[in-house]
RNA sequence: GCACCCAUAGCUCAGCUGGAUAGAGCGCUGCCCUCCGAAGGCAGAGGUCUCAGGUUCGAAUCCUGAUGGGUGCGCCA
C-alpha cells in the first residue's frame, strides 16, 4: 500500500530538478503521456516556466533535462516540439511500480454513504440501479483507501406515499379494523397485505392523487384534489401517531424490507444500516425547536421554513420545508434530522448518492445543516448521477411502456449469458448448477460493467443489447481475462512465486505500465468518487495483457528467468483485475 | 420566465489542472487458432470536436454570443 502515486513520485523528482533551476517545482508536474509512441511519461513544465520567467521553453527543458538524466530514474529524458519533457523510466523502477498493489488516503475518515432511497411502497426498478451499483463502488473505494465507510439505504417511508397507501388500502378494504378510531386492538399480527399488493396500490393511488398535464374536466381535477388531500390527510394522521395508521404502516414496511433485501442480495448490494426516514421522525420536534433557537426558523404561508437562499445566488434557492402547513413533514425534514443524527453519531463525513436531478433539494438540506452548525459545507457531498434514458433519449419504458423491474432485468441478462455461454460451448462438463451460477454471474458483470463504465454525472443510454453484449470493453471481456489467466497459471503449475521482474518484450513492458497505474487510478476514482476512473484502470490492464498473452509465451516459455517473470506478471494482473473487480462489486466466477 | 447541464467518428461514449498526430468500444474491410482459453490479437477506413467571435506562443478544453437538446424551479420523493 502507498500514498503516494506512481505521477506524483515522478512530479517530486522532476519538480526537484525544476526547483534546482529556481524555479517552481509545481511545474514538474509529471503525467501518462499522450504520445506512447514516444514515450511513457511527459512533463510540460518547460512551456509554462518560460511564460513565466520570459526565458526559451527549450533551454529550460535542456537544463532540467540534464538534471533529470543524472537522476537515474529514467532510462531516456528527451526534449521534443517546444519543450516536451518526454520520460522513459528505468525498467528497474517500472518493474517495482507494477508491483504496487494498492492507495491509501493521507487521512481517513468516519463516514456514511446514503445510496438507496428505494420507496418502501413499490418494487425495485431499473431506476434504482444506479443509486445501488455507483453507491456500492464508492463505498468500496473510500474502504480500500482506508476509510471506516458504512452505506445506509435510506428507505422511503415516512412521506406522503404512506399517506396514499393507506387510504387506498382503506377504500380497497373497509372492514380492516386499521381504520376504526375506536378500536381497541391489539391490532391483527398478519398483514393485510403482500409485496404485490403494495405494487399494485401505489401506483394506483398515485395516478388517483394527480392531476393530468391537460386535464381540462373540472370534475376530474376535483376528484384528484380530494384524493390528494384524503392521502396528505392520512399521510399527518400517521406522523402524528394514529395507532391504527401506524400498525397498518408497520405492516408495510415489514413485507417490504425482506423482499428489498432479497432484491439488493442479488445485485450484490448491501447496507449496512437499514434506516428509514421514519426513524428520524422522533428529532424533528427538538430539531425544529434549536432552528427557533438559533432564529432561523420563519413563518411562511403558514409553514415552518428555513430560509437558505444568499445573496451571491444567481437563481432563487427557495427555504427549506420544515413543518408543511397542515403539520406534516416531508424529506427536507427528514433528510435535515438525519444529518442531525449523523453528526451525532460522530460521521465525519456524508456522501449522498442521489439522482442529480435532486440536486437542488440537497444544497437546500445542506445549507439548513450548515446554518444549524451540523456539518461544514465540504463534509456534506452530492454525488449525483444522471439518469439511465432508453434508445430514444427519453426515461427508460419496457416495450408496454410500463417500468422494467430489477428483477426482470436480471432475469434478461442472466438469460442472455446462459445463451452466450451454451453458443461457445463453455461449461460443457460442468454440473448444472455450476454452469447457472456462471451464468448469472456472467450475465451480473455485463450489468454492471455497463453501468458502472458511464461517467457518474451523465446521463446515458440504457440499450439492452449492448447490455448483454459480450464482446470488447465489457464485463464479460473482464471476467474472461480473469478466468483465462487463473487457467494459464493453473496449467503452468506455478504463478511465479517470488521471481524477478524482467521486462525485455515492448508488450511486457506495455502491460507494467499499465498495471503501475493503479495508484493513480484508485486516488482519482476516489478524489473524484467516479468508479468509472477504475473500468478505465481495468479495461486498460485487460487489454495490455491479452496483447501481452499474444506476443509472449508465458507457461511454456523456454528461457526459466523469463518464464518466471511472465508468471509473475500474470498473476499480478490477475490480482489487479480481481481488486478492481471487487471494487466494482463485480464477482468473479472460478472457471467459465 | 429564471437557473443549471450537455453538444466529440455511422452508433454509444472517454478526454483530469489549456499543450505534440483528439482516443475507446460497437459496426464496417482484411488478416491470425498443428502453439498456454479466439468472449482474443493484428492491420485499415471513418473527425472543419454544433456554429460564430475572443483570450493565448498553443483551445475539444477558458470567455462571450447563437443554435439545438436535457433538467430543475416551496407544501411529491
Amino acid at each position: 500500500m502507498t500514498k503516494r502515486t506512481l505521477t506524483e513520485r515522478l512530479s517530486e523528482i522532476v519538480g526537484a530538478a525544476f526547483a534546482a533551476e529556481g524555479l517552481d517545482p509545481a511545474l514538474g508536474a509529471v503525467r501518462v503521456s499522450d504520445r506512447p509512441d514516444l514515450a511513457q511519461f511527459q512533463c510540460n513544465g518547460a512551456l509554462a516556466a518560460a511564460r513565466q520567467a520570459k526565458a526559451n521553453p527549450r533551454a529550460i527543458a535542456e537544463a532540467v533535462a540534464a538534471r533529470l538524466r543524472e537522476e537515474g530514474a529514467f532510462a531516456a529524458v528527451e526534449i521534443a516540439g517546444p519543450g516536451f519533457l518526454n520520460l522513459v523510466l528505468a525498467d528497474a523502477r517500472l518493474a517495482e511500480a507494477a508491483l504496487a498493489d494498492g492507495w491509501q488516503a493521507g487521512e481517513a475518515e468516519k463516514m456514511i454513504v446514503d445510496y438507496g432511497g428505494p420507496n418502501v411502497a413499490k418494487p425495485l426498478h431499473v431506476g434504482h440501479l444506479r443509486a445501488a451499483l455507483i453507491g456500492e463502488s464508492i463505498k468500496r473505494i473510500l474502504r480500500a483507501a482506508g476509510h471506516d465507510a458504512v452505506g445506509d439505504i435510506h428507505l422511503g417511508d415516512w412521506g406522503l406515499q404512506m399517506g396514499q397507501l393507506i387510504t387506498e388500502l382503506e377504500r380497497e378494504r373497509p372492514d380492516l379494523p386499521y381504520w376504526d378510531e375506536s378500536f381497541e386492538g391489539p391490532y391483527p399480527k398478519e398483514s393485510p397485505v403482500t409485496v404485490d399488493d403494495l405494487a399494485r396500490l401505489y401506483p394506483q393511488a398515485s395516478k388517483a392523487c394527480k392531476i393530468e398535464k391537460g386535464e381540462t374536466d373540472q370534475d376530474k381535477i376535483e376528484a384528484a384534489r380530494a384524493r390528494l388531500g384524503e392521502a396528505q390527510a392520512a399521510t399527518v394522521a400517521l406522523q402524528e401517531g394514529r395507532p391504527g395508521y401506524r400498525a397498518v404502516w408497520r405492516h408495510f414496511v415489514d413485507v417490504s424490507l425482506p423482499v428489498l433485501r432479497q432484491d439488493y442480495d442479488e445485485l450484490g448490494v448491501g447496507f449496512e444500516l437499514w434506516r428509514g426516514e421514519a426513524s428520524v421522525h422522533d428529532r424533528i420536534e427538538g430539531l425544529v425547536a434549536r432552528l427557533g433557537e438559533r432564529g432561523v426558523l420563519e413563518d411562511s404561508e403558514g409553514a415552518r421554513v428555513v430560509t437558505v437562499a444568499r445573496e451571491s445566488d444567481k437563481k432563487e434557492i427557495p427555504p427549506l420545508l420544515m413543518i408543511k402547513s397542515n403539520g406534516s413533514v416531508g424529506y427536507g425534514s427528514t433528510d435535515l434530522a438525519t444529518l442531525d443524527q449523523r453528526a451525532e453519531e460522530g460521521y465525519q463525513r456524508c456522501l449522498y448518492v442521489v439522482d442529480k436531478r435532486q440536486g437542488e433539494h440537497f444544497e437546500q438540506v445542506f445549507r439548513a445543516a450548515e446554518r444549524l452548525g451540523l456539518y461544514d459545507a465540504d463534509h456534506m457531498e452530492f454525488c449525483g448521477f444522471g439518469t439511465m434514458n432508453g434508445k430514444d433519449g427519453k426515461p427508460f419504458k419496457t416495450r408496454a411502456g410500463g417500468v422494467l423491474r430489477l428483477r426482470d432485468l436480471i432475469d434478461m441478462v442472466t438469460d442472455k449469458a446462459r445463451e452466450r455461454l451454451a453458443e461457445g460451448g463453455v461449461g460443457e462438463g460442468y454440473e448444472e448448477d455450476e454452469r447457472e451460477a456462471i451464468a448469472k454471474l456472467v450475465g451480473m458483470a455485463a450489468l454492471k460493467f455497463a453501468d458502472l463504465s458511464n461517467p457518474r454525472t451523465t446521463d446515458y443510454i440504457f440499450d439492452l443489447d449492448r447490455f448483454v453484449a459480450f464482446e470488447g470493453k465489457t464485463g464479460p471481456y473482464l471476467l474472461y481475462a480473469v478466468v483465462r489467466i487463473d487457467s494459464v497459471l493453473a496449467k503452468a503449475g506455478s504463478d511465479g512465486g517470488e521471481a524477478k521482474l524482467v521486462l525485455t518484450e515492448p508488450a511486457e513492458r506495455d502491460l507494467a505500465l499499465a498495471l503501475a497505474n493503479l495508484p493513480d487510478a484508485l486516488k482519482a476514482a476516489h478524489d473524484r468518487r467516479m468508479p468509472h476512473v477504475l473500468c478505465e484502470q481495468a479495461y486498460g490492464v485487460a487489454q495490455a495483457f491479452s496483447r501481452f498473452y499474444a506476443s509472449c509465451r508465458i507457461g511454456d516459455e523456454a528461457d526459466a528467468e523469463k518464464r518466471a517473470s511472465r508468471l509473475v506478471l500474470s498473476r499480478v494482473t490477475r490480482d489487479q483485475l480481481r481488486g478492481i473487480l471487487d471494487l466494482l462489486g463485480i464477482e468473479v466466477p472460478a472457471r467459465m
